[in-house]
DNA sequence: GTCTATATCAAGATAGAC
DNA sequence: GTCTATCTTGATATAGAC
């Protein structure tokens, strides 16, 4: 068995304090050493609870899934075009939470060891905003991925209008 | 003054070593002292011929920029549509040097320390491509380093059809 | 142009005591 | 559940001799 899918009340805090130190030092921060320094014990502690640091990222990288899964159902609630909604909840996640997005996309997904069904429930809106073309879903989760790591790692030129660079890449895919 | 823009012919061999070392091993393993290894030095004698591991950097991200808008010249002479002929060679320079790729677009640019112009004349083809629209030249740059990178690191779901997610994106954007 | 020696820092993980 | 002690490995960079 890998990792179980649900965590000793112990194993949650020590992942919490994970998404803590994540969030304000970024993830090259996220360290056995500091994760342990924010709970006031010693890093070999941490591994009573937690097998490995990649089950530390499974458990922050799962959370994440619900939580992109969330922003894009309250993004759908308020009508007007799914697409938009889709795209600029996406974007304003991954600019509240730039190292946990990178943490998201910047390697291959371990999958045995996420919570099931948490990817897919974050893909789900994308596809049916498409019409159900995974093919269209993908190009356009490509644009918007693309558009969202350029701007995280500051490589556009300075001044480069994103909002508009945003607005004529979601209008080409529009139907 | 920052680096010189031309290199000593002994600083030369050290970026060509880092080439040879970054294409075989991957950018976490472009470190100085395995760098002076593959020449037969110790790490600190590097520094007689460049001043830090970002001029290193610096020298092969300038170099890759040159090859990527070589590449884009030679895909444009082939006549055919040049939005499909430049997103093939992009792809194809990102899959071939992967590593490379990554060191080009992970982090922002060191601009002021770049050969000059060698980020404009890589960039250049594709604002060209669509029509001098800058908005939506970012726009299908965005899609294009969305599918690279995303492919590089393995974030597609097994099996899918980038082929298709590809051109699907592209026939969004042209006209 | 290269060397040795060194400073400084950090990482993931395990053994075994308490 | 936590500890100390330790292993193993690695990094960038500088001083100063040769």
């Amino acid at each position: 068995m890998a990792t179980p899918e649900t965590l000793t009340p112990r194993a949650q805090e020590i992942v919490d304090a994970a998404r803590e130190l994540i969030e304000s030092e970024g993830s090259e921060g996220l360290s056995m050493r500091r994760v342990a320094d924010r709970l006031g014990i010693r890093a070999p502690s941490i591994y009573k609870h937690l097998p490995d640091k990649r089950a530390l990222e499974n458990a922050l990288i799962s959370d994440a899934f619900e939580e992109q899964a969330a922003g894009f159902a309250a993004a759908l609630e308020d009508g007007g075009d799914p697409l938009t909604a889709l795209a600029a909840s996406y974007r304003s996640f991954a600019l509240a939470h730039p190292y946990l997005y990178r943490l998201m996309t910047e390697r291959a997904l371990d999958r045995e060891r996420l919570v099931p069904g948490a990817e897919d429930r974050a893909a789900r809106p994308v596809i049916d905003a498409m019409g159900g073309d995974v093919d269209r879903a993908r190009a356009v989760w490509a644009f918007a991925h693309g558009m969202t790591i350029l701007e995280l790692n500051g490589r556009f030129p300075p001044g480069a209008d994103l909002d508009a660079a945003w607005a004529t890449g979601l209008a080409a895919f529009r139907p």
